[in-house]
RNA sequence: GGUGAUGUAGCUCAGUUGGUUAGAGCGACGCACUCAUAAUGCGUAGGUCCUCAGUUCAAGUCUGAGCAUCACCA
């Protein structure tokens, strides 16, 4: 019986290149979890998209002197190549800034507070008479009221490290405009009222808790502990979603409110474009269906109190009927965060590893072997250049590439291009079949328990076993004067690469492919990953959007049939100069600027 | 300041409910091999499991205190 699996990915906010860190925490994880479930035969939604609104964006807009439209536009478009080209196969990857998102985050802002779930009330801000508006306080300076320190931001003070209150600077102004003295003024706000929910919220980690890491349990129980207050989805801005209410044209949908809508938002838009309007519903609305939250362990509370809570606050929402609730997350595998040569990723100061950067100089699953070996899953990791080299070399490419290579190259040359013939297999070629076949219960598993570093890891020891079964049986020996025995131990060891070559792929889907094309079979491992435009009424937009009709992949063993044609086969991986580490260390806090993505 | 997490071989990390000589990969060293991108295989060396105190027949594993790192909240 298939499973049906919603994998939701946490949106990235478009006001900058993606990096290492969104792969690790997130859109890795969830990829090689798709994969794996699609092979698998199951169901899968995968989606998500870039976050169009946001103070981080308007930020970056103020700070380059153009429009906040523009700054996401153009980052939506680089998010869609970098990650067509690393492969991260979104059934619909799209933005929040489509009349459909808008659409359904007023539906939903509408819903809940006709159940009375919202609540009015007015709050203290810094306003600024030259700009006429209300500033949010990544836009306010002054005197920290702790340390006394000139210069202090509107939420920390950089000095005494303090988190501050920006109404309580001394002598609070706008960045933009220095001079101008701000004043207070009282305005109104939309809350949600969480601590409605928190009887069912408490039922529902009870529930789960027990499948759920314990730094997600951790975090959601000490959040519920604080007191679950009402929290603000309404503010003072003009990026953003509308609120639909008569009077309230100068506010706009807070933002963490409305991206995690895009979850359902982003389900319902697949569908209209797959032409199947009400097939979300069978993730939303399906008590077997399963949703997967992959998300960096910032955004933990988020997923699991609070969209619950807005979830529980929507139920039956387009389908009046439905006998069965609303989806709720089923696993929020958060990830720690990936730091980077030792220091935590910074933006301002450019420590970082940008993907459409590296992904000009080496290949994508290089990169994603990589970080995939260094999945920080309960704790934070270090990405590191020399560990990235080494890795690299000495697993990835010595141990599998060459595993490949070095039998493949063999097979073609000395048994005439064709998959060996053999009368009966010996105890040790049987004996490492069943070892490999065996994996796909062993890596099955831990990929479903989202273990994907010791899934990864599993399987590269197997590949280290079918080494050393090489060297026991030794075929380039016995080829001399026992062929009929180098043609059993080729035979096993190309069927073992094909079985390897399987367990491998959700995380290494472009050698997967080659790999399946050297071994001589046709057709794709996995479907095809495209750039594909969408108009509404008034604009169109483009979305990533995997195409899985031509994969014929599937998670099982094969068999090789003897006498098959193979295909010249080259070398898979790149191997890398030591000299990259030093290169690539340089580039870490130096001023870099923007490239094209070639794809 | 509060809460939570982490601290195990040179490096990156595993160590389930406390139980025999603490594991893996990489790196180092030695040997073997030559099909392979000098790639592989076997073997060796390397650890007062952050510190101190406690519980126990027995603690990397439990408790308390401390030190260090990180995150979240104030």
């Amino acid at each position: 019986m298939p499973k049906t699996i919603h994998v939701s990915v946490a949106w990235p906010y478009a006001n900058g290149d993606l990096h290492v860190g969104h792969l690790a925490g997130a859109y890795l994880p969830a990829d090689i979890f798709a994969r794996y479930h699609r092979m698998k035969g199951n169901r899968v939604l995968m989606v998500s998209g870039s976050d169009s609104h946001g103070t981080p964006i308007s930020v970056e807009a103020d700070r380059r002197g153009v429009t906040a439209r523009s700054i996401f536009e153009h980052y939506h478009e680089r998010f869609l190549l970098t990650q067509q080209k690393i492969g991260i196969s979104y059934d619909l990857f799209t933005h929040t800034d489509t009349e459909n998102h808008h659409q359904v985050s007023q539906d939903i802002f509408t819903v809940l507070l006709e159940r009375g779930y919202l609540y009015k009330e007015t709050q203290k801000l810094l306003y600024s008479e030259l700009e006429k508006r209300f500033l949010p306080d990544r836009y306010v300076e002054g005197e920290c009221y702790i340390c006394h320190y000139p210069d202090a931001r509107g939420d920390q003070c950089d000095n005494c490290g303090n988190l501050l209150e920006a109404t309580q600077l001394i002598n609070p102004r706008s960045k933009n405009h220095p001079e101008e003295r701000l004043s207070i003024r009282e305005t109104e706000h939309y809350f949600l009222d969480l601590s409605k929910f928190s009887g069912q919220l408490l039922e529902y980690l009870d529930k789960h808790e027990p499948h759920w890491r314990a730094n997600v349990v951790s975090f959601s129980r000490n959040f519920i502990a604080e007191g679950l207050r009402g929290r603000p989805i309404t503010r003072d801005i003009d990026w953003g979603i509308k609120v639909p209410l008569e009077g309230w044209d100068s506010k706009r949908l807070y933002v963490w409110f409305e991206a995690v809508i895009g979850y359902i938002s982003a389900s319902i838009e697949w569908a209209k474009n797959s032409g199947q309007p009400d097939a979300w519903k069978d993730w939303w609305y399906n008590p077997e269906a399963e949703i997967y939250n992959f998300i960096g362990k910032d955004n933990i509370p988020f997923h699991t109190v609070i969209w619950p809570a807005e979830l529980l606050g929507i139920d039956g929402i387009y389908n009046p009927d439905s006998t069965t609730p609303l989806s709720l997350p089923y696993d929020v595998p958060a990830n720690e965060f990936m730091n980077i040569e030792g220091k935590q990723f910074s933006k301002s100061r450019n420590w970082a590893i940008w993907l459409p950067d590296i992904l000009d100089r080496y290949q994508a699953d290089a990169v994603r072997y990589y970080i995939a070996a260094m999945f920080p899953e309960t704790k934070d990791s270090d990405y590191a250049w020399d560990g990235f080299f080494s890795r690299v070399n000495a697993e990835l490419l010595a141990a599998w590439g060459n595993l490949v290579n070095r039998m493949l190259s063999f097979a073609y040359k000395r048994f005439a291009g064709h998959v060996p013939t053999y009368d009966e297999l010996t105890f040790e070629d049987k004996q490492i079949i069943a070892k490999v076949e065996a994996g796909f219960e062993e890596v099955g598993s831990l990929i479903e328990a989202v273990k994907l570093k010791e899934a990864l890891s599993t399987a590269m020891g197997l590949v280290r076993d079918a080494n050393g079964y090489l060297d026991t049986r030794k075929p380039w020996m016995t080829i001399k004067e026992d062929a009929a025995d180098a043609a059993r131990s080729v035979y096993t060891i190309l069927n073992v690469i094909t079985n390897l070559n399987t367990l491998l792929a959700p995380f290494l889907p472009h050698s997967a492919q080659t790999v399946h094309e050297y071994l001589g079979f046709d057709g794709q491992v996995f479907g095809d990953l495209n750039i594909v435009e969408y108009a509404e009424s008034t604009r169109s937009h483009k979305g990533l959007v995997y195409d899985g009709t031509k994969a014929i992949g599937t998670w099982e063993k094969r068999t090789l049939t003897p006498g098959q044609a193979l295909r010249e086969p080259k070398a898979l991986y790149i191997k890398l100069e030591p000299e990259i580490i030093e290169q690539e260390r340089g580039y870490l806090g130096a001023p870099r600027e923007e490239g094209e993505i070639e794809v």
